[in-house]
DNA sequence: CTGTTAGCGCATTCAT
DNA sequence: ATGAATGCGCTAACAG
């Protein structure tokens, strides 16, 4: 209601609102003692300019759209802790949604977003985003967008990422030193970046030590619990049995230890299994799960200050950036 | 940039702006046919209201703020998962920050969403939060606020929470039933709502069972896994060792497994540990862990619905309205 | 049923 | 160094 406004503070100390603006931003042409004069009257009545009215005029505003397919996956709050982090201690805010991998509800929130003059957005795409063409959209309106973890390639925005590739290619190669050469991969739907990166990364490996690739023993499928469970079974359809897999997540891991253990076979003498994210649940599955870790909180402060800087620059000309964060090797008992 | 305006759809329709207003917002004095000719040109055009001109008219957004302690807690993220779900339904947008238990940032954070004013907050207070004042002036302000979880008592605004006291009561109850007398209580910070219910719980399932009470079995710490490891070594170091540990949550109950184990005693058969809140990592904990569950989602939904409510009855008279819901024992292999 | 006018609070251009 | 005037895009009171 009655916030105290611009006009209120100028009324107090007979000047105009114009410069008490100025005042308040710090103009250079404005005299050291009316700016002491303004400030100390702000801070006494609390002033706070109303956002919106900025907003409207410089047509952006202090806010930042941030948009995961769910918040409630430990990968992805951590990730938004990080942004969070970052973004306050740059004057920001956040706003958050979840796309809930449906990628139409994807676009009506970025709409909505847009809609309320954000900064800048950050976003990891839903399973099922496979259209480029409304980010390029949003990127010719002018809006700058930082891409993380799954990405959109091919388009002219920076991004953060691990190395897939390096984190799959050091999870199959941990396998086959541990003696393994049957391995299996169950992945994700083939538009995401992490799911091609990670199979690639798997086919090296296995080239790299001569073994033969077996097209039974890649299967396609989601991201979730339910997947690794689904992936699973096909797997142990197939005649000849892997005998270890390599997850692309590990919520599918989680599912693939479920089959494992209802079938009465046991990790890892009969099956071995590495996933990839070291959520932290799955060191305290039995047994410890193996695995490829990632660094959540870093990949959100690192795509914050991705944007932050795109945005404070907007006069040199804009070259979009790739940040590739390192993984680590987890070796637990699962393998 | 160039998002297109009223004023644009008004120039190809030959219409006045408030027209094309009121036209899109369904005002009842518009004749049907310039309705639909508005709204096939605003759909065509892809006509984005901007929220930043709207708000700063209506003096209220379309957006609710939300704070809380951390982000990355999975309480907190299935909460805000759930408000997420509903504000989205109801065409709002969420801001989210994290005070870090911190109360100097929680305020910091609060008055910045209300520079962008936001129709309403929704929070879990921080843990040294015991000013109560900067909320009553938000609530003068005329912002409407929901509590959950950890809210702050004797205010007039709406809260959710679930039934704490209760809650402790089963725990402490089943830990009788099980045979366990010498029981004690791990608990966190004295100005919490939930510290004092659940004490209260835990005291009132003694008395029940006439039990006396044992001051040195009380400790009164943080709500994280390191106050969970400084509450058990406290009571460590009491001459008569408990026997069961009551903890206000499931990371102080981490904690405590943490140090018996440790002190290689095992858990229940040296001392039994009950937790509260069910957290998803705590069934795997060896032995998995017995918990008080408490339903996160439906704790969001509950009072994301309650905030809306009162955004949208601002005419008839407020009457603040606590809703509690239910807990479950959940009995697991540590009691 | 529709148009005109004004104003939300701020930043900025143009005066002085 | 400061003030006056203007407009951002929308809605609503007031006219007709």
């Amino acid at each position: 209601m009655g916030s105290v406004t611009l006009k209120d503070l100028s009324k107090q100390l007979n000047l105009s609102p114009s410069t008490v603006s100025r005042a308040l931003n710090d103009h250079p042409a404005i005299s050291l003692t009316t700016k002491e004069r303004v400030q100390k009257l702000a801070a006494e009545l609390k002033y706070q300019p109303n956002q919106l009215a900025r907003g409207l005029h410089k047509k952006r505003t202090q806010i930042i759209g941030v948009i995961v397919p769910e918040i409630r996956h430990d990968f992805f709050s951590a990730v938004i802790s990080g942004i969070e982090e970052i973004m306050y201690k740059a004057g920001f805010t956040i706003m958050v949604c979840q796309s809930m991998e449906d990628s139409q509800r994807e676009i009506e929130t970025l709409e909505a977003m847009l809609a309320h003059q954000i900064s800048g957005l950050l976003i990891s795409v839903s399973e099922n985003t496979k259209n480029s063409l409304p980010f390029i959209s949003v990127l010719e309106r002018g809006y700058p967008i930082v891409f993380f973890d799954r990405v959109i390639e091919n388009i002219n925005a920076s991004c953060v990422v691990v190395d897939d590739f390096d984190g799959a290619f050091q999870a199959v190669e941990h396998l086959i030193q541990s003696g393994y050469r049957d391995i299996a991969y169950i992945g994700g739907p083939k538009n995401l970046n992490i799911q091609r990166k990670r199979l690639h990364g798997y086919r090296t490996a296995l080239k790299k030590n001569s073994i033969s690739i077996n097209r039974d023993w890649i299967v396609s499928t989601g991201l979730n619990e339910k997947d690794g469970i689904w992936g699973a079974q096909e797997l142990f359809k197939v005649e000849k049995r892997p005998r270890a897999i390599f997850c692309i997540n590990d919520p599918v891991a989680t599912g693939v230890y479920s089959v494992v253990q209802e079938k009465g076979l046991s990790i890892p003498d009969d099956v071995a299994v590495i996933g990839f994210t070291d959520d932290p649940i799955v060191r305290l599955l039995n047994p410890p799960l193996s695995t490829i870790s990632q660094p959540k909180v870093e990949m959100g402060k690192s795509a914050a200050r991705l944007l932050l800087e795109q945005i404070n620059h907007t006069e040199t000309e804009f070259v979009p950036r790739v940040v590739t964060l390192k993984t680590k090797l987890i070796v637990r008992k699962s393998t």
